[in-house]
RNA sequence: GCGGAGGUAGCCAAGCCAGGUUAAAGGCGCAGGACUUAGGAUCCUGUUUCGUAGGAGUUCGCGAGUUCAAAUCUCGCCCUCCGCACCA
């Protein structure tokens, strides 16, 4: 029999759009329940992975609900920043790619071609694109059961919104936390823009790499070399210079230095003023000296070719001693000077130069680098590969276990990792440092076909994470935070260690202007960081058609802070008083955010400030409580991505699966905090595990449902079933307070599946019992379902003639008195003596085996474990024997107790059984009948001290919980 | 490079924080059985090795250590994944 699930979640999500289920108004009567998760970036179709996100958060809120709580679930549209701009442009400018990844996301929700096209034709206005893909997600939602309250539903884009940011940022500048500065980035000199990692056509990866610039005191300015080891200065010997290379004399901030001239343009990008003097080829400068830094001796520069003018400054010092480059080339002039010649350098010059160790280093010589070419075999200069990787080596190597020498000044003994910062400390206080930035791959190649250079901007605007007393408050509100699961709260405390200035304006994108310098847009993460305080109130906004200019800095400051005084605000601002208030009680009834659900890849950068910015603007009451996590989705054990091609979209789960499949599946298939692998594979057992649920539902719910008490006489496994329900719901609201909702799924889906069939099976309970029974285990079970599979749900609580909606129906309380530990432990002894009937009628092999002979333990072995159990003794073999031995109703069985002894030592401790040879006898004979047809034998149970038929002494081997066994 | 997470039986995945009740939950796959015209449905059973009596041996990336006792704690090593700032 199946169900159509797509006929009944779509019955159901009508139902509960049309009544308004989850529209959430503040009612102080019961305790809210404040439920976030971040809104969707309306540029396409979301995948399975977001829904995994989405899932969970809604399994929350429904569990919640059911609980009592008022839970206000929102949802929005994310539409600033970069990403749909950069789309709106490609689509523009005819880019093929482009048009081919939304066509095929709009064909997921468009019948024909024709459509497609004429949709993607609308696609050059941003909010057009947005619009369309809200509508589309939002009808994603609701066909996957999520139980949002729609009428709060805004999209970042929206002026409305802007103001809302705008009064964030006003608060930033009052506080201080905005700072403006340098900062370099990737930037396309050709398009005149910073690029991002969408921009590139190759080297996605490349990060800025920061180069010490070195000022060599040369004529009358300066020879500057870049080098990513400044404390190596004090072993330089010589420049190389590129000879047939072209270099300039250039006023670089009004000074003179000598660098390539390719470097010129880098330099004018990285916001230094230049002016070229003279250009020249690397030879002239070839055979002259420059100063030191440290002592100011003479030193000369030297022709290489391996010099690259491209990179860097195209200057580089030679330290032979620790760089393999330096060293290779030295020793190449050494062999043959020839090549100094034409510069007027002596071979008698050159040999002179006397290597310079300056970093002392265990394993290696005095000078490393010379150990590392000569390990590598190294012959020629030609060799990078090998360079490269001696280069490596002798870096990592020196940077972590080398000290710097004698000669190293105020330096010397430090080690090189601490030492680095100080030396260039050092020598910027006599002005002999600048910086130079470079990507740290190359190739670094613009979609627009340009090579990627380093842009600084000058007048940048950060905000200032180590501003005075902002991290302590968010320390603090971290501290105080619930963070589940708790494994992600170090990566919350190593981002919180690092955070220190962040841009937040940018010059491109969609998004709200900065409102001190308008030029720039504020970057959008922040707008997703208080943003949970818009949803108070945004359906008023839209409701009562506010103006954006009536969302001025004070009508913020009252609704969200108190502050200002209700008739000021509402003079100012041409909105009612009443409406005023109604807003402040609004919001101060639902804030704070009671839990923000999301992944955990948003850590270190959204989260992270969602705590920093709520701390600085709201008082400790309104910090958010928790954030809770789950980890990504990975298809067929493969990462998704569009480019890949590999990407499941989230609209096509209910048309396929049904939402409640995918539900279960999301939620049961990994614990939240590691990664889940969506398996074809694996679906159709879900769809299985539901349709069980389904059709006992169909036959056993609609009865009247009736608890049989201990003192109704019912069978056994009556109470069995009982008791494991009510263990269910004790174990299932743990586990769902707990965030371990896979344990709980699998309580939800499988295990009252198996302990409902188990007791179907039982002839010895009559019909009556039984229905009662049922019917009241299918009660509690449809409520237990409900947050995973409301749909369902719904259908089966309509099937049983309940009023009103599930999804809005108490959560099930266990019955303590119901929960009889012992009964469980005792069908625990039926289980495992069938089990071992199974395995000895394995060995037995060809005997056939007609009658099975179960022998239960004597009373005084139950008495004499309980009695050490009471005594809470450790599990040691004397302590219990002398305990056992002092009471002299077991002192009579002395050898079996010592028996029973070294059994509870090689156990590593007592085991679960009846608290006494009658119990478990009962419970045996009334599971005689079962055991018998399940085993196919008859079944005797016998008491082990009087047995009536024991021919080869098995009695004797019976231990409590563990019954002993004749086959014959 | 910096930071974080993780490596568990054929596969996926719990357990690890609070060591013992763990040959290690659950699912998939596989095998056998039941019900059946059939079963890709459902249910039951089994699925490390040895064993004609319920027992024993060896297992939780590799190696060492702590402990009466380690998948769980400590140290070293190997491997995988994720984030790193204009990307949301």
């Amino acid at each position: 029999m199946d169900y159509d699930s797509r006929k009944i979640e779509k019955k159901w999500q009508k139902r509960w759009t049309k009544d308004g289920v989850f529209e959430a108004d503040p009612d102080p009567s019961r305790p809210k329940f404040f439920l976030t998760c971040p809104y969707p970036y309306v540029n396409g179709a979301l995948h399975i992975g977001h829904g995994r996100t989405y899932t969970v958060a809604d399994l929350i809120a429904r569990y919640n609900r059911m609980r009592g709580f008022n839970v206000l679930f929102p949802m929005a549209s994310h539409m600033t920043g970069t990403p749909i701009q950069g789309m709106v442009d490609r689509i523009k400018s005819g880019d093929q790619v482009a048009m081919e990844q939304y066509k095929r996301d709009l064909r997921l929700y468009l019948e024909t071609e024709e459509e497609v096209e004429a949709q993607l034709a609308k696609f050059i206005d941003p909010w057009v694109t947005a619009r369309f893909f809200a509508k589309a997600i939002r009808q994603d939602f609701d066909a996957l059961g999520y139980s949002i309250d729609w009428r709060r539903k805004f999209a970042t884009g929206d002026k409305t919104y802007n103001q809302f940011v705008t009064w964030q940022y006003h608060k930033f500048m009052d506080k201080g936390y905005i700072k403006q500065g340098d900062y370099p980035l990737l930037y396309c000199p050709n398009d005149g823009n910073p690029v991002g990692e969408d921009d590139l056509l190759e080297g996605a990866t490349a990060k800025v790499k920061e180069f010490t610039a070195i000022k060599f005191d040369f004529e009358d300015g300066y020879l500057v070399a870049a080098t990513l080891r400044p404390e190596t200065i004090f072993g330089v010997t010589n420049m190389w210079i590129h000879p047939t290379e072209e270099y300039v004399w250039a006023l670089v901030n009004g000074e003179k230095w000598v660098v390539s001239k390719k470097a010129v343009k880098k330099l004018k990008l990285q916001a230094k003023e230049v002016e070229v003097l003279e250009t020249f080829p690397g030879s002239k400068i070839i055979g002259k000296s420059f100063q030191a830094v440290h002592d100011g001796h003479d030193i000369p520069i030297f022709p290489a070719e391996f010099v690259d003018p491209n990179n860097a400054t195209g200057v580089v010092y030679s330290v032979p001693g620790h760089a393999p480059f330096d060293y290779i080339a030295l020793r190449d002039l050494w062999e043959d000077p020839s090549p100094l010649k034409p510069y007027g350098i002596s071979a008698e010059e050159v040999r002179a130069i006397e290597i310079i160790s300056m970093i002392e280093m265990k394993g290696y010589s005095e000078f490393p680098a010379k150990d590392a070419v000569e390990s590598r075999n190294i012959k020629s200069q030609a060799q990078a590969e090998e360079l490269e990787a001696a280069t490596q080596e002798i870096y990592k190597a020196e940077f972590y276990d080398g000290v710097m020498k004698d000669n190293c000044m105020q330096f010397s003994g430090r080690e090189i990792k601490d030492v680095k910062e100080d030396v260039v400390k050092w020598m910027k206080s006599t002005n002999h440092i600048d910086v130079f930035y470079e990507p740290d791959v190359r190739p670094v190649v613009c979609k627009c076909g340009a090579d990627v250079q380093i842009g600084v901007f000058a007048g940048q605007w950060f905000l200032d994470y180590e501003s005075t007393g902002w991290k302590d408050e968010a320390w603090k509100a971290l501290n105080s935070m619930d963070i589940v699961p708790e494994t992600f709260r170090n990566l919350f405390e190593a981002t919180f260690d690092w955070l220190a200035q962040r841009p937040c304006a940018r010059k491109r994108g969609i998004g709200t202007k900065l409102p001190f310098d308008e030029e720039w847009i504020i970057e959008s993460l922040s707008d997703s960081t208080i943003y949970m305080a818009f949803y108070t109130i945004s359906h008023k906004i839209t409701g009562n058609k506010l103006k954006p200019e009536q969302l001025t800095l004070s009508f913020f400051d009252y609704v969200f802070l108190g502050k200002g005084g209700i008739k000021k605000t509402a003079k100012e601002t041409g909105i009612s008083e009443d409406l005023l208030k109604s807003m402040r009680d609004e919001f101060a009834y639902w804030y704070p955010n009671d839990q923000r659900h999301t992944a955990p890849s948003h850590i270190s950068n959204h989260l992270s400030f969602a705590i920093f910015h709520h701390v600085a603007i709201f008082p400790e009451k309104h910090w958010l409580k928790c954030i809770s996590l789950n980890e990504h989705v990975n298809l067929e054990g493969a990462r998704m991505s569009k480019s890949k091609g590999n990407v499941f979209p989230l609209v096509e789960i209910p048309q396929k699966y049904g939402a409640d499949v995918y539900r279960t599946y999301a939620v049961s298939a990994a614990e939240p905090g590691s990664l889940m692998d969506w398996r074809e594979r694996d679906v159709p057992a879900v769809r299985n595990r539901l349709q069980s649920f389904m059709e006992i539902m169909q036959k056993h719910s609609t009865k009247e449902p009736r608890v049989y008490l201990k003192k109704d006489k019912p069978a056994a496994i009556t109470r069995w079933l009982l008791s494991k329900v009510n263990s269910i719901i004790e174990s299932c609201t743990q586990n769902l307070d707990n965030f371990r909702l896979r344990d709980y799924a699998i309580a939800v889906t499988s295990e009252m599946t198996r302990a409902v069939n188990h007791y179907l099976r039982r002839p010895e309970v009559p019909k009556e019992e039984r229905e009662g029974t049922l019917a009241y285990v299918c009660d509690v079970w449809v409520r237990l379902a409900a947050p995973l599979i409301p749909h369902t749900c719904e259908e089966v609580w309509s099937k049983m003639d309940r009023d009103g909606y599930i999804s809005l129906a108490s959560w099930p309380k266990p019955d303590k008195k119901l929960i009889d530990p012992s009964i469980e432990v005792a069908h625990q002894v039926v289980l495992s003596t069938m089990r071992d009937v199974r395995e000895i009628m394995k060995l037995l092999k060809d005997t056939k085996a007609k009658k099975v002979h179960v022998y239960v333990a004597p009373e005084w072995m139950f008495q004499a474990l309980n009695s050490v159990r009471e005594a809470e003794l450790p599990v040691i073999v004397g302590t219990i024997m002398k305990h056992l031995m002092s009471n002299p109703d077991f002192r009579k069985y002395g050898k079996q107790v010592k028996n029973i002894v070294d059994r509870v030592a090689k156990e590593n401790g007592l085991w679960d059984h009846s608290s006494s040879a009658a119990d478990e006898i009962a419970v045996l004979l009334g599971s005689a009948n079962y055991m018998s047809e399940e085993l196919g034998l008859e079944v005797v149970i016998q008491n082990s001290e009087s047995p009536e038929c024991d021919p080869q002494n098995k009695a004797r081997f019976a231990l409590p919980g563990r019954t002993s066994l004749f086959l014959e």
